[in-house]
DNA sequence: GTCTATACTTCGATAGAC
DNA sequence: GTCTATCGAAGTATAGAC
């Protein structure tokens, strides 16, 4: 499967500069300039600039599907627990991929080929709720998601994994404090 | 200060569309049109686009500053939840334009006029952590910063203050729990 | 103050030589 | 597979009539 190097390297190129500049913040030509190739290669090896972005994101939207799937026979706590470590090893896998499925300036994730992303991310925070109705928890599992994926973009520690993990369960899991101050 | 409707009417028109598509997303067109004038019209009331850009973040920023600057007599702990209260209040007064003051996406912010708001931000993170340097208790911090201004974006909730005051507390007040589970 | 018309640039994409 | 050259569309911005 690893065939091409130069699409290899496309791909790895766009990534890094989709998710620094986001989709219409890039241009080919950007891109093309960091490969050390002209545009009309970009598109010998793709169909379109969205060909590309879409091809980039895909390993991430499966993985991020299957990740979702597993969690049906599972009980609420230990449901959320395998949610907070599985999507945390996700984007500590995928940065950036991750960060431009959760950005919300891409209407590109509207169209057919990525609509199936909008129910699962609704179904991972569910998950993150413990699968909670209550709103504040239902917010409170938006923020640690939404916070998560914003600051695991560009952070390379090597205790992020726990520290990140360690937040989450900190603000989903510890029950709600008298707010008596 | 409140002179020619139109272009108050640009500002508000331009904010919404930034936050939606962000600055790169949205074109002099896309304003225009929903304003109902012509490109010409914004030009007239602005030099630019990048000045409608800045104007409409201009007082976002500046309320920032001042809230930035008030913790500083403060001991940690009063500064940590003076800052979370008058943050979440902020963002939620100003939601579209932090939500772009934060957007990692914009090397805007990196420009002479904007770039007196990057040691804010740190600041205001290191206030968050009650100004400990434990790299964990750091990334806490930002893990709820970068997640209170990515959800209130679209949120219209009544609760949503205390809500996210409450996520924030509970993730960076609370004692960490021992990680036996 | 607002418009139409237009200048100039950059964009994504195509054609054709090599 | 990669290039140069080019196209048409859309971008920001300006000029000048009203």
């Amino acid at each position: 499967m690893v065939r091409t190097s130069t699409r290899d390297e496309i791909l790895s190129v766009a990534a890094e500069q989709f998710a620094h500049s986001g989709f219409k913040g890039t241009s080919l030509q950007d891109i093309a300039a960091r490969v050390g190739c002209s545009k009309a290669t970009l598109l010998y090896h793709f169909a379109s600039k969205e060909a590309i972005f879409a091809e980039m994101l895909a390993p991430a939207a499966r993985e991020f599907a299957e990740l979702s799937a597993g969690f049906a026979a599972l009980d609420d706590r230990a449901a959320q627990a395998a949610a907070i470590e599985g999507f945390v090893d996700l984007v500590l896998r995928y940065r950036r991929e991750i960060s431009l499925i959760y950005d919300g300036t891409a209407q590109f994730l509207q169209e057919p080929a990525f609509e199936f992303l909008l129910p699962l991310t609704e179904d991972l925070c569910s998950v993150f709720a413990a699968r909670s109705t209550d709103p504040a928890t239902r917010l409170a599992a938006e923020v640690v998601l939404a916070g998560i994926v914003t600051v695991a973009i560009d952070k390379d520690d090597e205790g992020l994994r726990e520290a990140l993990i360690g937040v989450a369960k900190r603000a989903l899991i510890t029950p709600i404090p008298h707010d008596k101050d």
